[in-house]
DNA sequence: ATACCTGCAAAAACTTTGCAATTCG
DNA sequence: CGAATTGCAAAGTTTTTGCAGGTAT
């Protein structure tokens, strides 16, 4: 149930993408697109070079920050709005919300269709044109809610 | 019109705070919680720490983000979720939303109440537990339409 | 008085840049 | 082959830490 027409579609795109835009289809681009649509914890650059290092044993992280810009400039990933000072990546482009955990930063997504849609808001009186949104919502994950559990940040997933 | 009891609001709301969690009111936190609470646009410890030394110079980086992260605590502060690697911050602490420019990184803020309110999801399966939300528009500010100009991140107030 | 705060210096964490060597089309 | 891309080393930012001296209550 998942036929070789279908499980190539994640790599297509990122070679359809590179096609159209006259990029080179590279070992490094696909392992960091790859490592990077395959997990939902919202990584950072960090992780993914740990990550995908393991595979690719030359991999140097300036490769993986220089993949990560060209996959956001190229529409395959976004940057996450953090309360952090790190960029957190991720590969969903679609519409979609996050659930931010107040004490340990964790990050969780929440499918577009549980938050009733809003209207976009048309030009600002500023002249900010606005073109999509995303909601976030706080409060605490199930880690942090357990009595005397206070995970550490750089504990979190 | 703007008599004494109202324009003491706010140094009030920092010594009140104080007291009340046994923490010393210094002229530092006095001036930074100052600095943040009268601008509106979303600064970074660093913008507030060139701000503040204006004044008073012996000021340390180290104190306005010590004081920053007090002030955030005491929640007389927030952490603006950012797509940048750079921590912002808010002294609005109620509810409202934002607008983000995709282009140059700008923030401005967005009254709840052009927002229709969303009803806060009951606990999640994950067991996260929502306490309030936040709704980012993306889209593009005045100065990125302007054709032909792309204000680099660092123009950006 | 004394517990808390600040400033300094140094380090850590995160990200970008310039350039020579390599790889892709 | 030629242009684009990578890796390395080094520098640039942003944030944190340890400690000695100073300050608020």
């Amino acid at each position: 149930m998942d036929g070789p027409s279908r499980s190539a579609t994640r790599a297509d795109t990122l070679a359809q993408e590179c096609r159209r835009r006259g990029l080179a289809l590279t070992v490094q681009r696909r392992a960091v697109h790859d490592e990077l649509a395959t997990r939902k914890d919202h990584p950072t650059a960090d992780r993914i070079y740990e990550a995908v290092r393991a595979r690719l044993p030359g991999l140097s992280r300036t490769t993986v920050y220089r993949v990560l810009d060209m996959l956001v400039e190229a529409g395959l990933a976004r940057r996450v709005p953090s309360a952090d000072s790190v960029v957190r990546f991720d590969p969903v482009t679609e519409r979609h919300h996050h659930l931010v955990c107040e004490s340990c930063g964790r990050l969780e997504d929440l499918e577009d269709r549980v938050v009733p849609s809003l209207k976009i808001p048309a030009a600002r009186p500023s002249g900010f044109k606005v073109r999509s949104y995303s909601v976030s919502f706080m409060g605490v994950c199930s880690g942090c809610r357990k009595p005397g559990r206070r995970p550490a940040r750089s504990e979190v997933t």
